[in-house]
RNA sequence: GCCCUCAUAGCUCAGCUGGUAGAGCACCUGAUUUGUAAUCAGGGGGUCGGGAGUUCGAGUCUCUCUGGGGGCACCA
């Protein structure tokens, strides 16, 4: 096949077989280029040249910005350069795969002794020597045959796995990094010395599954991060380093929020400020549900295994459930019990109690629902996972019509809670019907479409998730992403058809004979305890003033001030402002300071001055500038404040 | 659950190759009455996450348990 040569706006060259697309030039300049780069071709202009490319013309790439090599293919190469340095530092270790993600690259290897931090150093020493050396990067494409034997006879078995996954019509491409090679699509630099040998840092050592599989055998993967200079390189390890600030278990103590401890993993003890912000949250929750149309109940906490049974847990779910064993007098044997993992089950119950007819759909039934799952040791993570918490949880009992009308308004009232606190982007996954399922196609293709036109309805952006939803209905998940990138699960709907008929709901249609009600799953802020911690994340602990458990400190600056200071404090708390004194012999600074510290968002500053003429020096947490305002004023303008915003009068 | 890693006063951390613990902040007491991010002085406080072992002797070495952190798997 005829080879044709391209030259990039950073200099390179590379050769591609004739009758290369414009997609696969634009992914061999990179990636994040790729998709200006396609539609700039199409638009006409960014590229010219006429597709497709047939001859070697020695033609030049123009892409909308030169900007050097692509990050992509620096982190890529990088990944290829490491792997051929711990292969030069221990030739025993078997290579698999090694991806660019977020930020850099990582790379997954075999080897029976672990490595070490210290080892860490030891190939970064090896790759900058590799990069400094300027291998040319080579490529070839193989037949399988010879690709297999290759890879038999140096004993990389994952490789021979990997080749045996590929399509059997697919080119096989060997690249060549000096004298060392690896399977790869590519594409890659020229050679080593295009990589910048002071801009990667290679970050940690984890613990990996062969192909994500937790019955495989565990790799040990190297994570590194690269960017194009020292400066960006810095810069990266600098905003780590500021998001740590935000951590939300930082400021949890730094607050006085709330604290975990050994004797109960993944519980949580609220503190007073914390427990302040939860009932906050909670209060506001529960007017924006009454004003939605959701009655609110309370079901048990402790639950005979004969529901969850029923329910199907017993079955499917029992691994992460809490068991409570209970000797009943005069009985022969334990009664066993179960903390409830999930509401639903109980809410049917609810649903169940009295016959139910077409008139009473849809019929939304809301608890703050206090949940126990026994989480996996090493999944949980401060308030973002953990064993013990409680749902903002509601089941929607309607019929298949009433499904679109109630998927389109829970996502206006979730899309508005958002944005009152304080998250205008969030990302939504739309989960459709996964391999193994019940229900027929034509339920699913219905359900689908009604969650479908519902999202779109709603004007918000989308992403599919093919396959991913519930083995009984599609659903949407509502991720938030916390202060160093991860992404949180938090909002949920979910369409079920199943549990109704588990648990034997029913009502009376128009015709008069009993109907299978559908019930919709749904949360908004999905836990309390992982909501506020992306909410502390996302404001770093400064937390807009209606939400802040410390609102207003009064603070004298001499004594004499203090019966004023009891006086504002007073009033303020009057008016449901939560604001407290601090008459301590202290520099007025030193209270600035520390109130600072602690996140205050108000500190009303009471000396002489402000005795005398009645009024408040007022300073707002991150000003440094100070205003001073009549005492009646200070008092009007903070009640406002203190409003959540579903109460704020219009402005 | 798995891999790596960590665990010293309330917090942040120091403690070299083993010889029975230190600092700053916080806390308490006293002095200071101070104008917007840390006033000064004094004092109390830990047996080094739990258990076992090696050793004449362990915070310091080994094993084990528990918990945390970074990932992987899991998140119905």
């Amino acid at each position: 096949m005829a080879r044709i040569s391209l030259t990039f706006p950073d200099g390179n060259q590379r050769s591609f077989d004739a009758g290369v697309t414009p997609a696969e030039v634009a992914a061999a300049i990179s990636p994040s280029l790729a998709k200006k780069a396609i539609s700039a071709t199409v638009n006409g202009g960014h590229f010219d040249l006429q597709w497709p490319i047939t001859a070697d013309a020695g033609i030049a790439i123009h892409t909308m910005a030169d900007e050097g090599p692509a990050l992509e293919l620096i982190r890529h190469d990088l990944a290829h350069i490491m792997a051929r340095a711990v292969q030069a530092i221990w030739p025993e270790v078997k290579v698999t795969i090694g991806p660019v993600v977020a930020n850099g690259w990582y790379y997954d290897f075999d080897r029976d002794a672990p490595f070490t931090p210290d080892d860490l150093g030891v190939i970064e020493k090896k790759m900058k020597e590799i990069i400094n050396a300027r291998d040319p990067v080579k490529t070839e494409v193989w037949d399988r045959a010879r690709a297999i034997a290759h890879y038999v006879a140096k004993n990389e078995p994952f490789k021979v796995e990997l080749i045996d996954g590929i399509p059997g019509d697919e080119p096989l491409r060997m690249y060549w990094h000096g004298h060392w090679q690896d399977l790869c699509r590519g594409p890659h630099l020229q050679h080593t010395g295009q990589v910048p040998a002071d801009g990667f840092k290679l970050m940690s050592i984890a613990g990996a599954y062969w192909r994500g599989d937790s019955n495989n055998k565990q790799l040990q993967r190297i994570y590194g991060v690269a960017f194009r200079n020292r400066d960006d390189l810095k810069a990266h390890l600098v905003m780590l380093e500021e998001a740590a600030k935000r951590d939300h278990r930082k400021l949890g103590r730094d607050m006085e929020l709330f604290h975990l401890q050994e004797e109960a993993p993944g519980m949580v003890f609220w503190h007073p400020n914390g427990w302040t912000i939860w009932r906050t949250l909670e209060e506001y929750m529960r007017r924006r549900l009454r004003v939605a149309d959701y009655r609110e109940i309370r079901t048990p906490q402790v639950v005979d295994r004969v529901l969850w049974e029923r329910s199907g847990h017993w079955e499917a779910y029992r691994e992460n459930m809490f068991i409570v064993e209970v000797d009943e007098e005069g009985a022969k044997e334990k009664r066993i019990n179960a903390l409830k993992p999930m509401n639903c089950p109980c809410h049917v119950q609810i649903y169940n109690q009295g016959l139910k007819s077409y008139r009473d759909l849809p019929l939304r039934l809301a608890e703050f629902g206090s949940c126990h799952r026994y989480e996996s040791s090493g999944s949980m993570h401060g308030l973002m996972r953990v064993r013990g918490f409680t749902q903002d949880d509601a089941h929607i009992f309607c019929t298949e019509d009433q499904i679109g009308a109630e998927c389109e308004s829970f996502i206006r009232l979730l899309s508005s809670v958002y944005r009152d606190l304080g998250f205008d982007g969030f990302e939504i996954k739309f989960s459709t019907r996964p391999a193994v399922r019940i229900g027929s196609d034509e339920t699913w293709d219905k359900v689908e479409g009604m969650l479908e036109a519902a999202v779109k309805g709603a004007g918000v952006p989308y992403e599919i998730d093919p396959g991913e939803g519930a083995f009984y209905g599609p659903k949407l998940d509502f991720r938030l992403t916390d202060a160093i990138g991860r992404k949180w699960q938090c909002g949920t709907f979910q369409v079920d058809p199943n549990l109704p008929t588990r648990l034997g709901a029913e009502y009376i249609g128009v015709d008069g004979s009993k109907h299978r009600p559908y019930m919709l799953h749904r949360a908004i802020l999905g836990s309390f305890e992982r909501f506020i911690g992306i909410l502390i994340e996302n404001y770093a602990g400064r937390l807009p003033f209606w939400l802040a458990p410390r609102q207003v400190v009064v603070a004298s600056i001499v004594s004499d001030a203090d019966g004023f200071v009891q006086e504002v404090v007073a009033a303020l708390k009057e008016r449901g402002v939560r604001a407290e004194a601090d008459v301590r012999n202290e520099k007025i600074s030193y209270k600035v300071r520390e109130h600072s510290v602690g996140k205050v968002p108000v500190l009303l500053a009471i000396g002489l001055q402000e005795v005398e003429n009645r009024n408040v020096s007022i300073r707002r947490l991150g000003e440094t500038q100070t205003s001073v305002a009549p005492l009646a004023a200070a008092l009007d303008m903070l009640q406002a404040e203190a409003l959540a915003p579903d109460l704020a009068l219009p402005a």
